[in-house]
DNA sequence: CATCAACGTCGCACTACACAACTAGATCTA
DNA sequence: TAGATCTAGTTGTGTAGTGCGACGTTGATG
């Protein structure tokens, strides 16, 4: 069991270690669009538009957090809201073009950043790792 | 070059989607000790011992953030500061023994929510994640 | 119709963080 | 050795992200 346990703290302390800096990371990127500003925007772009509420249940954040979020993107111009005319006390959230615009942008070179991080690694250690990760977030989504 | 696009693509969306999570979980699990707290404190109890500016390089943060988190672990008593007799501008940090049994406390538990998330990883998967994890992160050290 | 639930907004409080100005101690240089 | 310079740490200020609770509006249910 004390080779199992060596990994587990391995892998919590790296995921820890990746997520102080993540944030800092994007913001010191990409100035314009926060980590959540962007994985908002990108989501609804992915899902050609959903509610605010859909977006707090999925990223677990607070109604409140994703109404400030929102409105910020709408402020700059990266997402518009249509009243759903079959339930009045919805929004459902678009992106416009100009944000579909900047998210490509900032896709693009987040993708590139990562490109240039992972330039070493072969083929199979990237789909290794793309997979463990996708498995471990979906664990954590399971057990909170 | 399509598939290692999607790899890349995935770890960046995957560990960006963690990012999100990491900070609200662990103040969940631990409102006594912050992610950053832990981690620092933790860093003491490994290093046995060492100066806020080597904490702020290691960690990439301010020396002020690393100076107010301090003073934080100090006031709770979980961190003690001994002036440097060589050189009095220098403060050796260290866990009192409250903070080591305390970190030692959400350590565990830390490990325990670890372990049940893993529960159904084999031992070789196990490792070669961490291993991922640990290239990945010197990795993004390096390029910043 | 009355009540309850759902959606979203706002006020408030708190944490984490960076940058810049500052104090104090150490080191280098002329 | 005096003054300039460098380094360690603190503090003031401002910003962003977040949750909680209260609220107004709208739909659903008895």
């Amino acid at each position: 069991m004390a080779h199992r346990d060596d990994s587990v703290e391995t892998i919590q302390l790296e995921m820890t270690a990746f997520a102080r800096r993540a944030r800092a990371s994007a913001a010191r990127m990409h100035p314009e669009l926060s980590l959540v500003s962007y994985t908002l925007l990108a989501h609804l772009d992915d899902q050609q538009g959903c509610r605010a509420t859909d977006l707090a249940a999925h990223y677990l954040l607070d109604k409140s957090t994703v109404s400030r979020q929102i409105a910020a993107l709408e402020n700059l111009g990266f997402v518009e809201r249509r009243i759903d005319p079959d339930d009045h006390r919805v929004q459902v959230l678009h992106p416009t073009d100009k944000g579909a615009q900047v998210l490509a942008n900032v896709t693009a070179s987040r993708r590139q950043a990562f490109r240039e991080r992972l330039a070493d690694w072969n083929e199979d250690d990237l789909d290794r790792f793309a997979t463990y990760l996708q498995r471990y977030n979906a664990a954590q989504e399971r057990h909170g």
